[in-house]
RNA sequence: GGCGGCGUAGCUCAGUUGGCUAGAGCGAGGGUCUCAUAAUCCCUAGGUCGGCGGUUCAAUUCCGCCCGCCGCUACCA
């Protein structure tokens, strides 16, 4: 069986699910059960990042302990992404103590093989930043996310060789064209590596900050970031044993936003060599949304809220906006007249209202029962079925590519078809010479089909409505992921199916 | 400064070995059906394909320069 392993970034507890993460969130989920519907073996992996002075601060600020304050708001993530019926397999948390152990494990490893090396230096130190900043990346000499002058301090550190994985890793980026995507994201980390890319420090003593995980090697040192974040892509399959491990890691595709590529796309890559495992075989990188045109930030306060949008417009509706509107790898902009353009064109004129139609003659001139198709079928009758086998095969050739949008454009291709095809043949018009009845109940038959094969192709992208409206169609939930069912095959004749439901009633 | 991307109809974009009168969706204008969620369906709009120059029988598609937007990266007063 073929199989997948999904992954998002882990999200920082310091902030709320904003349109942002969830973008990233529906983007995965929307692949995790493209996947699963057509019988691959998924795993889907998300969670929370909760080691960093931030934190600690941000519970001393709260009044409460630091585990205490984690444990409040990555269950906060976590239920907003149950909120949005977003189906990962298993939530990480960087404080889980298998994850803790695993990084030390890692770390022993790299350190033995003679890639963690102990270094003394000065510089500048932003205390805000948690960083130090090099004098010419100062603004008049302060940092300049703080605005404050940085304090000279000498340290001592460990270091990851990185720089030591460099050649290798140029030669294999480029022997795998699509280790990153999309091209743009590649050419970026190509461009990173012909540049020197030095060492990574990965450690910080603990007079300096405390919330974090020991270094095995040395107790006075926890390590930083990178060494702590990324390793959750490995610990959450440990978690669930070594074979799963070994089964999915190397089939391992990261979903990334591009803020943070160069960590995913050079520091991680190396530290894996340097541990001596195999690398993740896609890094998938997408764009950033502005709101209204503008850069989403709190104090614009334009931040949209996934809990607020899926009470104001639904769930599946917000996904389809997300993924109609937004080209992988691209920005986007999220405008509340293209999100009711979106919902009323597409949703409710164009998928709602065919379904809507069908169903509502079914049960007029049949009372819900099924009749017999056409034999052999009319060319147009053809047709309508040929729309929709083309439909299906971009599906698979877009969503292969992550061009979501595109996969989408081609369900509504075929489901304007069905819409142009009742107007060509015109049942409400046939309908009224009894002659022509069983003409009738065979566009329709056609029709019904339509609507279940929009349903299987429409699953991972709308799982509420898809469900909803097989539902109407009173065909068996198991049938909905049956692919390679034929046209004519799902409906007997003599089915019954139920009356007209509104899916997506118009906005305004 | 270097590298990369982008700039096509009001809006969002297709257009990948250079070649028919440059396309789609939405919006807008006109018309139509009546099964349906005042939905559907049909027609129309007309854009120097960022600008200039070059290669070619022929360039939106190749080359050079320029303008604008963006990303990454380097650096200097």
């Amino acid at each position: 069986m073929s199989h997948t392993y999904i992954t998002t970034p882990i999200y920082y507890v310091n902030g709320d699910p904003h349109l942002g993460s969830a973008y990233t969130m529906i983007i995965t989920d929307t692949i995790a059960r493209y996947y699963r519907a057509r019988g691959w073996d998924t795993f889907y992996l998300t969670g929370t990042d909760e080691h960093g002075n931030k934190i600690a601060q941000a519970a001393a600020d709260a009044g409460v302990g630091t585990k205490e304050f984690t444990d409040r708001v990555s269950a906060s993530f976590r239920a907003a992404w149950d909120t949005c019926d977003i189906t990962y397999d298993h939530f990480i948390r960087t404080t889980d103590d298998y994850h803790i152990r695993y990084v030390q494990e890692f770390l022993q490893k790299v350190h033995d093989a003679g890639d963690i090396y102990f270094h003394r230096y000065e510089g500048l130190y932003c205390f805000g930043c948690e960083r130090f900043y090099t004098p010419k990346e100062l603004r008049d000499g302060k940092c300049p996310d703080h605005l404050t002058a940085p304090t000279l301090i000498e340290e001592e550190n460990y270091f990851f060789r990185m720089s030591k994985y460099q050649e290798r890793l140029l030669k294999h980026i480029e022997a795998n064209p699509n280790f990153i995507r999309p091209e743009g994201f590649k050419n970026e980390v190509l461009g990173m590596l012909r540049e020197q890319i030095g060492d990574l420090c990965i450690s910080r003593p603990k007079s300096r900050l405390t919330w974090g995980i020991e270094l095995p090697f040395d107790q006075r040192y926890v390590t930083y970031v990178w060494f702590d974040a990324l390793i959750n892509y490995i610990s959450g399959l440990k978690y669930k044993g070594e074979a799963v491990f070994q089964k999915f890691w190397p089939e391992a595709q990261h979903f990334i936003g591009k803020d943070i590529l160069k960590p995913h796309g050079l520091f991680w890559p190396t530290m894996l060599m340097a541990a001596g495992l195999p690398l993740y075989k896609h890094l998938n990188v997408h764009g950033f949304w502005t709101v209204e045109g503008q850069k989403m930030s709190k104090s614009l306060g334009n931040v949209i809220s996934p809990l607020a949008m899926k009470d104001k417009i639904g769930l599946d509706a917000f996904r389809y906006f997300l993924l109609r509107e937004s080209a992988f790898g691209q920005d986007a902009d999220f405008r509340e007249e293209s999100l009711t353009a979106r919902y009323n064109g597409d949703l409710a004129n164009n998928l709602g209202n065919l379904a809507s139609r069908t169903l509502a003659m079914q049960d007029r001139y049949f009372k819900g029962i099924v009749q017999p198709l056409n034999d052999p079928p009319p060319e147009i009758d053809q047709r309508l079925a040929a729309a929709f086998t083309h439909a299906a095969t971009e599906v698979e050739t877009q969503v292969g590519n992550l061009l979501l949008n595109r996969a989408l454009e081609a369900v509504f291709r075929a489901t304007d078809h069905a819409n142009k095809y009742i107007t060509e043949t015109a049942p409400f018009t046939l309908a009224k010479d009894p002659a022509s009845l069983p003409r009738v109940g065979a566009v329709l038959h056609n029709l019904l089909e339509a609507l279940r094969v929009s349903c299987q192709l429409l699953l991972p992208f709308l799982p509420e409505t898809s469900q909803k409206l097989f539902a109407l169609l009173n065909l068996p939930a198991e049938q909905l992921t049956a692919y390679s069912l034929a046209w004519g095959k799902a409906f007997a004749v003599g089915h019954q199916i139920q009356k007209p439901q509104a899916l997506f009633p118009r906005l305004q």
